[in-house]
This record gives C-alpha cells, structure tokens and sequence, in this order.
DNA sequence: AATAATAATTAGCCGTGGCTAAACTTTATA
DNA sequence: TATAAAGTTTAGCCACGGCTAATTATTATT
C-alpha cells in the first residue's frame, strides 16, 4: 500500500505547501503527465492520504502530512549521515539521499537518527522533522526579503540543484556566514551584498531560495 | 531495463550457483511462484542476461553474472558500511542492504568502497566482489569437511538468518574464533567441537553453513 | 454573455511482475 | 513399459503507474 511513486506525491505535494495544490503544477514537479496525476491522486483519496475536489485541487490529510514527513525526515537523515560519513559535498547530496530514502527502514532511520545525535537541521539547513512528523517553525527568513542595510546570517539553502550550490559555494555564500546588503537593484530586483569581504551580486531567483536569520 | 525485481533473480541465481538451475528451486528461494519465475526467465533471457533451455534449466551469462555480482557487491558493501558507521549487530545488516542495495548508484558505491579502504570481505567473512565483478577465489572450506582432530580458524558466518548468527555469537562461534574438531556423531554428522575453551555440538545443518581455513 | 483558452478528468492503452488454473514434459515408480 | 508424480510452461487474470487522445469544467477574454 506504501509505494516509491505514492511516497514522491506525498512528498511533492508537501513541497508544494498549498493547501490547492493543482493537477498540472503537481505533475510538472514530478515530471509526469497530468492524467498520471489524476489518477495517483484518486487514488491517495481513496487510501486518505490527501482531500481531493475535483477540477479544484488537493492537499495532504493529516495523515498523508505525516507519511510525507516521515519520507522528508528519511531524506534529510540520509543526507546528514551521507555528509559526516562520506564527506560527500553538498551538490551531489540531495540525488543519493533521492534514492535511498524510500528504502530506508524505521529501524535504520533510528538507528542513523541516534548516530547523529538527533539533528534538527540537515547539511543545507534544512530542518529535519521528528519521528513522528514534528517540524520546528522555521524563524529564517527569505534573503530576497531582507531590508536594506542589515546584516543576517546565511542559515538555509535550497538541496535540488547542483549547479546553483555551486555558485552559492564559489560565493562564498555558506551556512553561518554573515551577509550584508548593500542594496537592490530595481530593475530585476537583483541584491547587492558583501560576503566575506568581497561584494557580490544575487539574482532575485537564488535570492528567494536562500534563508537567513537576523540576529 | 533493470528493477529491483530482475536484480533480485540474478542475484537469486548467483546463490543457487549450479548451472542448471531449476525453476522450481530458483521460485522458493524467491517467494514467488514458479509461474512467475518462468515469465521472468524468459525475459532475462531475451535480454541476454540468462541461458535457459526449456523443462531443463536456466544458468546466467557473462554479462548476467556480472549484474548479479555487482547487486552482491552492493549488498555487501552496504553490509560493511552499516556494521562501520552505526555499529549494528550482524544479525541485522542482511535486511537493511537487502533494501537499499537497488538504491546505490555507481557514484556512492565507490564512495563507500573508498571510504572502507575497498575491503575484500564483509562482516560475515563473505568475500566482496570487485567493481568489475571479479571475486577472489575462496580457500575456505566449509566447517562440515573438516577432519577429525583439526584446527582451524572461522572465515565465514551465513548472513541471511539472523536466528543462526544469534546462536553462533552466543556460542562463541565468532570470525577468526580458533576451533577444534573433537569428533563427528555418525548418526546425525553433528560435530563435536571445541572453542573458546568450551565443547558444543554443532548440527550438520549449521556446520555446513560456517566456513573456515587450515592453517 | 459567448467564446476561447486553460486546467482537469476520463477512457483506454501499455509494460512490469505478481497470481491461479490448466496443459505439457520429464522423471520416477509400479 | 505404462502410469503416476513432479517439475515446467502457457494462458489468462490483476494491480500498479505510466502514457495519449478525447472530453468536460473552469477561467479569461472579447
């Protein structure tokens, strides 16, 4: 009744977070058709994992919520344990623990979750639910939001895509470090920042997927 | 072209070891119907990954064989990897590679294999095969044949059944163990044994299971 | 308000990998 | 050697999770 395609909708639509989730955004996320979606979520509806109304969206039950958590939390351990083990950098992360973590038992989630001293945030800041879906309410906000002039700490940035991690790496952009912004620029919303003495440009696309905290 | 299921036939097959292998025999060490099985031998076949010869048997090919080895590679890597890092006993590891074994892409599988100095044996004793399928030639014997008054060292434990391995630690039947061979009861090829300083009886079943080498 | 565009659903197909029941081979036994 | 037993295969079914094409709802636009 669990499967690997059922736990990546959950996971989708957690990801999503609207409580309208639409059939073309979820299926452009997952990469398949939306008749494919249609019919995925029928059938979650019927197992109670999500509310569905027809030609007006779906969202996760409180029992799909914690079955997608429970897949996140799997993720977010896989890449932390990956991290200290391994050493494995923080691009190529996301697509291993992608794989493992719908083979990952609840003994073996525990016993990596023990390892790891019970982290609460993954290698990109991430935070990492608990065993029984309990999330802690992220007070970081979107660096894109940040008022001019203010000095925060970089506490969040996104796991996906290997390239932009790259950048943010070769920026210097890192978790921890402090981050200053200058300005904005208007006509594309772009931010000028200084980052460990150097003055960078952040486009408003990675500037809304990086998170900070003001102290 | 490749799933978890045809992985888990190859490596099936790779086990069964003969090169007839029947169907019959090859659906119960699987769980699955010998209906099944046939279906699943024909497709491996056409995919040139089995020979089979129709009511006679089916044995792997070249390029089978070497799949199948690297499932085993897999597995017991993983095996080593969970029994370094998280400690867990060995009568556990077996279940959890046996899940994420599919899960392990060739980039993290040489991660692990570098990060364990590429060991060529498991926890259990079992040899790992190389990245390229090859498999040392092992010199063990199994603990059933050995002689009368002989002294040998345990190689090898099965790694399958996690009642046996509970049964051997608790008897002190660990690797690298030195042990005795003090007789063989004619009525049922038991074997009376000394290890550890203490004399148990070993069951043919369990003796033909523990592999050891002669000094 | 009618129509065009967009989104969502339904119908029907496909491959995978199970299953049962029936048919067919091979092997063992009387 | 004829027959029974055991092993194997075939036929036909099912659920899953994709797909395309056609239909139906909703939303935007004229």
């Amino acid at each position: 009744m669990t499967s690997i395609a059922r736990e990546d909708y959950l996971k989708a639509m957690w990801k999503l977070g609207s409580s309208n989730i639409g059939t073309l955004e979820l299926a452009n996320h997952l990469e398949v058709t939306p008749a494919s979606t249609t019919k995925m979520i029928l059938k979650l509806s019927e197992n109670g994992l999500v509310h569905h109304k027809p030609y007006k969206g779906a969202s996760l039950t409180e029992i799909g919520l914690k079955q997608a958590l429970s897949v996140v939390r799997r993720h977010r351990l896989l890449e932390t344990f990956l991290s200290k083990t391994l050493g494995l950098s923080n691009e190529n992360l996301h697509v291993e623990a992608e794989r493992l973590e719908h083979a990952l038992s609840k003994d073996l989630e525990n016993s990596i979750a023990e390892y790891l001293d019970n982290p609460v945030r993954d290698p990109h800041g991430h935070p990492i639910p608990g065993p029984n879906g309990e999330i802690f309410t992220n007070e970081d906000i979107v660096l894109f939001d940040c008022p001019i002039n203010s000095i925060s700490k970089i506490r969040q940035v996104p796991d996906e895509d290997s390239e932009i991690l790259l950048w943010l790496k070769n920026n210097g952009i890192n978790l921890g470090e402090e981050i200053y912004i200058k300005s904005k620029n208007n006509f594309d919303d772009s931010l000028v920042v200084e980052i460990n003495n150097s003055i960078i440009e952040i486009s408003s696309k990675i500037s809304k997927l990086v998170y900070v905290s003001i102290e």
